[in-house]
DNA sequence: GTCTATACTAAGATAGAC
DNA sequence: GTCTATCTTAGTATAGAC
């Protein structure tokens, strides 16, 4: 059961977490500061050790809150229509996601912060992420593992670029839909063969 | 003309980028700091400005450098074959090269370093990489800029995946000669419709 | 749970001698 | 071109009082 005190505890944390994203998309993810943070919610710094217990901790708890709210969004999205159609929906939702906020793109899907790994803890909700991807192609005709791989390189391929080359704007974010019809046409055409 | 001393000091600044990538290999880019630079080359920190005006200017270095590597390795690769063999063995290389030392991927191809910016001269090298890989997509039918930025998303996405989740391993670069020949075939198919 | 105080480490950069 | 010395700033983390 959760106290009052459990859930203001919570709140508190969501705060500091939302300074460190403020942060990140200021100034980028290697930016962020124990410091910083508390200077925008209004602590001391050796306070932020009542809500995390290091600096990579920080880090750990920012990976566990993208995953927590990339597969909210994901479980949001209307289920109606073809397989191909809802992952069209699934793949412009992250590709969205990614793409409005980068430093989510590289906390999610590179390593880029020297020594952050994910916990275990963590590390199962983007886990959680791939199944419902995989179950999702699966059903579109693309569940084998090498084209449950492909499709994570292109889309995280497509958010990548679109962010370090074109940042606002669409120039990759726009090729997903074509893109993606081809990799799905090539992969039925496999299916059977 | 080139005279010794200017041998010298392209040596000693060779020295002091290659220590920068060796930093970078063991702890990441972002580990990168000038005193350990120093510490690594036998000079003291503050030396270390007379080769880089800056901490960013000595990441505009490393990303000329490793511009310039590529594109030599792009040179020197055998130039028979068909264009889309040609462009196998091109995407191959990159990956290779991104692969074996991810930094260089981190540089090159992503933004993660807050504040760093090519210089005009070092960003024209990104430029000369991307006409040549621009020309033989065109040999290969596929050279309408949107399928350009498909193809650089592709071989970026495969980089980043197979060096965030299997660092190491082949499980995303093994899945480039078919990614690319289906990516080929199906601008082929749109070419002549 | 928050504070003050502080230990500890390290960073980038500049001045000026040799 | 390299050095010593130093400035300036900043960081993570801990101890102990309230």
């Amino acid at each position: 059961m959760t106290t009052p005190r459990q859930v203001r505890r919570e709140e508190r944390l969501a705060d500091v977490l939302a300074a460190a994203w403020a942060i990140a998309a200021e100034s980028g993810l290697a930016a962020v500061t124990l410091h910083e943070v508390a200077r925008r919610v209004g602590l001391r710094q050796p306070s932020l050790y009542a809500y995390v217990d290091s600096k990579l901790g920080l880090y750990d708890a920012m990976y566990a809150q993208a995953n927590t709210e990339l597969l909210q969004r994901l479980d949001a999205l209307p289920a109606g229509g073809s397989a191909r159609e809802q992952l069209l929906r699934l793949s412009r939702e992250i590709l969205r996601f990614v793409t409005a906020d980068p430093p989510r793109q590289q906390l999610l899907f590179q390593r880029t912060i020297p020594g952050f790994v994910p916990s275990p803890a963590s590390y199962a909700l983007a886990q959680v992420l791939h199944g419902r991807v995989t179950r999702l192609l699966a059903q579109a005709g693309a569940g084998r593992p090498e084209q449950v791989d492909v499709f994570t390189a292109l889309v995280a391929g497509l958010g990548a670029q679109q962010i370090a080359n074109d940042p606002g704007g669409d120039r990759w974010t726009r090729l997903l839909e074509p893109v993606l019809n081809g990799f799905l046409d090539h992969c039925e055409r496999e299916g059977s063969p």
